[in-house]
Formats: C-alpha cells, sequence, structure tokens
DNA sequence: TTATTATATCGTAATATTGCAATATAAAAA
DNA sequence: TTTTTATATTGCAATATTACGATATAATAA
C-alpha cells in the first residue's frame, strides 16, 4: 500500500501536520523569512529573491497561502504578501505549551 | 525535472525545513503528543497507541530521532523513548523571534 | 540452547511532492 | 485595441514519502 493514513488520526492532529508540512520546504523558510525582512508587505519580487522558477515559486506561494500562514491581496497589477500573524502565534504557543509540559519531567 | 533543490538554499533554511518535515505527518505529532502525555519516559509501547503497523512506526520514530525531536536510549529489551526539550525550545524561540519580528509591522 | 519479545531493516507498491516549460489570465500602459 | 507585466494553472517527468509484509537482530526468559 502507500501514503496517507491521515484519516486515522484526529484533527487536531491533521492540523497541525499540515501546517508543520506548509513549512518543511526550503524555499518556504526562505519566503517567510524574506517577507519578515522586508519593511512594508509590498511583494511582488519575491521570484528574483529565490532560486527558482516563477511557476515553482507560485506554487509554493500558494501552499504557504492554503496553510494560512501567508496572506495575499491583490495590489494593482502585483500581489503583495505578508506573513499572518496569526498562525506565527498559534504556532509559538503550541510550542511555549509543550515545553511546559516539558519543564515537569525527568528525562 | 523533479523534486529537492535543497542545495540552493542556506544551511539555516535547510535545517529549518527538515525539522518541519519532521512534525509534518500526524503520526509524528501523535508520537510527540503521546511522549508528552505519558509521566516517565518509558515507553515501547506507542506501537499500541497508533493505527500503525509496527514497521511503520519504527520508521516515523526514526525520523524524528534524526530531526533529534526525540531521544531513545536501550532499557532492556525494549527501547526508552523521551522528547528532547532542547530542540522544542529551540523551535520555541525561532517562532518567538518571528512574532517579535512582527510586531514592529503594520500588515 | 531454544523460545519469546521488542525493535530495526529490506523490498516494494501506492501515493505525494517538486520543478518547470508552456500556456492562461488579468490588470495597467502605450 | 494592442502590448506589457505580474501571477496562476496545466501537464508531466523526476524524485520523495508512506505503509507494510517479510525478515533480521538482539536481549531476556524458559
Amino acid at each position: 500500500m502507500g501514503a496517507s493514513k491521515s484519516a486515522s488520526f484526529s484533527e487536531k492532529h491533521n492540523e497541525l501536520a499540515s501546517l508543520f508540512k506548509a513549512l518543511s520546504h526550503p524555499a518556504r523558510i526562505a519566503i517567510v523569512e524574506y517577507l519578515l525582512s522586508v519593511d512594508s508587505c509590498i511583494c511582488g519580487d519575491i521570484v528574483n529573491e529565490l532560486p527558482l522558477a516563477q511557476p515553482t515559486i507560485s506554487q509554493h506561494l500558494k501552499e504557504l497561502k492554503n496553510a494560512n500562514i501567508i496572506k495575499g491581496s491583490i495590489e494593482g497589477t502585483a500581489i503583495c504578501y505578508c506573513i499572518n500573524s496569526e498562525t506565527m502565534v498559534k504556532i509559538e504557543n503550541y510550542f511555549a505549551l509543550i515545553s511546559n509540559a516539558l519543564r515537569n519531567k525527568c528525562c
């Protein structure tokens, strides 16, 4: 048989896994960090920042958008992408919870 | 052509992506949360906790171990797995950094 | 020694991801 | 309108992941 027994797992576990999957490619990490590094959200030059062809970047942006990690809004001809801080805080809180739980452990 | 242009990206971006890739499957999230839920690290019963065959779980454990998300030590016949809190704190700090950077943004 | 028990590895089929050329779409500029 | 510019979609080849049966390994129990 093959991939994806996701139906066997809880909604919560699947959602978390999807979030991390969106961040599981160096190009997508690079996009997130690039969006963090620029002052405003006025983008449209992500294609020139990465060593990938335009369709590939478009695909990565789509995955980040589907995972709610970035938001995109039409700005004339270009599309303005920026990071969805809500999602970032959500992930931060998850790990805060984890490392808090770990503080009461031996190991 | 096909997958993985990872050589084109920075070491840092590849490392982060690998970490998130290790967490990008619901079974591996379930393993992490199970390890968090048990009091001690005495495990060996992860196989009974998940709806997957033993070789599949062994494979997932290997990936989590390779990513330094869990640690395993031999405990007689069984192997005792537990979460590597250092790595968890590392990820937590990364997102703290991100949401901190986002506080100075408009969007 | 011979079970038994727990985990790992191998081999392989099913499926998913990645990357890009070609092409489509859609808005602004000429 | 036609051209230009920016982004999205399609189709497909290369590659990676997922899952598991069969089997190997390694430690303890009988």
